[in-house]
DNA sequence: GGTTGCATGTCGCAC
DNA sequence: GTGCGACGTGCAACC
């Protein structure tokens, strides 16, 4: 059987289902109201209420409320998930080290517990991402200037990763930062980084920060630093199947 | 009854359960083997596998594979998940816009849902941000330096949002940027840019970075552009309750 | 709704 | 392990 489900289990019923699941690597899943404390980076304490309580195998632990996209306490994996019974309540501990930290939840009432044996291989695949338009970039340098060559791609510098490091037609060295999403103030302030760092040394230097936008303030800080915007909202790894994508995409 | 538990539900089961649940606004967990499609700010396909689906009544939805904190693949709030039967399977798909987005999960097998009419009024207190630490700070702005003066916090500026301005004791206007955690280049950054800012329009400005840590890059960098490093490690708004705290944490 | 910066960010990759 | 930067970052505050 790959799931097992209990309905409204009393605390010790609870408490076996929790060691087992934990004991074989099986992933668990509580439907219950409960208390949760947090002890950490920070430390923070809910009180009563409905929440979905999810433990894996890998020493994950997540409290999940009614609403709302993150849990409202979590412990990422590498740790370890105990249960036990404290005054009569069913007691779930998550904790690890590096940073040290533990999240408590005491299970006031289980509505619902499953036990869940998921095997699951494969691993996501996704399309679109910065280091997809960095290959755009470095197989098609044009799109950010006429005549530009790239000359270094993710080059090291004494303070940080230049992401393409190029020579404009006059030869000019161009730092490039690339952005897949709008830009921020901090990916100006990056660049800028760079671009000054490289000054110390030589004599001129341009910096491009590419994105697909920008808001006004990057915009005049760019500016007013001698530094460039281009924008650049479309890339194709394979032109073809993207824009086919878009066709059927209702 | 506050949670309902079917065991290995077929799909039309499965479909109406998961309507009802939509419909009365109850939080609804399926535990399946299944697909997953995302499409939106990037594309991405997650093959056939063991995972639990989780879907909230504000529109969320998550895909958490056996391992990791983070869900494979998600939806935010705000937008909405409906269910029905395609090909013989089950099929939830939830969408937003802004961004238009959309994440769709074909269960080819289903183990195990359970319907949770959740209720949950509290609300998380936390202690030890960054907030807390700014208002310690302006408590006392002499663990930064002897005879500091904050003259302002949160002060806006043209290229962004300066921590606390402040005075030294010779008068000399001073830019501070806290960090709750080991400051970084991004943070370095920050902080050389508000300073270079006032540079422009004023003579003679200090810049002082305050964290618990840094490495020793961004000390470099900072001792490298004439800023400085203030290291605070502890800061306690009721110094007496986190001591208690920590003696008999554990 | 756009912009800005924090976050118990987490994650992956390089050293 | 630490350091650094991306992320489908999410999220709240402020305008």
């Amino acid at each position: 059987m790959v799931a097992e489900q209990l309905d409204a289990p009393d605390p010790e019923t609870l408490v076996g289902e929790a060691k087992a699941a934990f004991r074989d690597g099986a992933m668990l899943t509580v439907q219950a109201r409960c208390e949760v404390e947090y002890e950490g980076r920070t430390s923070g304490h809910l009180g009563p209420g409905d929440r979905i309580l999810v433990a894996k195998p890998d020493g994950t632990f997540l409290v999940h409320q009614p609403t709302g996209h993150k849990p409202v306490n979590w412990m990422p994996g590498g740790g370890t998930v105990s249960a036990r019974t404290s005054d009569g309540d069913v007691v779930l501990l998550a904790r690890r080290t590096n940073p040290t930290e533990r999240v408590e939840a005491r299970i006031l009432e289980a509505y619902g517990v499953t036990r869940f044996d998921a095997t699951d291989g494969a691993t996501y695949e996704e399309s679109g991402t910065e280091a997809e338009m960095h290959e755009y970039i470095e197989a098609n340098p044009g799109v950010l200037e006429e005549g530009l060559r790239i000359v270094e791609h993710e080059r090291e510098s004494k303070y940080g990763f230049i992401d393409f490091f190029a020579r404009d037609e006059a030869g000019t060295p161009v730092v490039v930062e690339v952005k897949r999403i709008q830009a921020t103030l901090n990916h100006f302030d990056q660049l800028q980084r760079y671009v000054s760092l490289y000054e110390e040394t030589n004599d001129e230097v341009r910096g491009i920060l590419v994105a697909p936008s920008a808001s006004e303030r990057v915009k005049r800080a760019l500016r007013d630093n001698d530094l460039e915007f281009v924008g650049l909202s479309e890339f194709e790894t394979d032109a073809k199947g993207a824009t086919e994508a878009k066709l059927t995409d209702f």
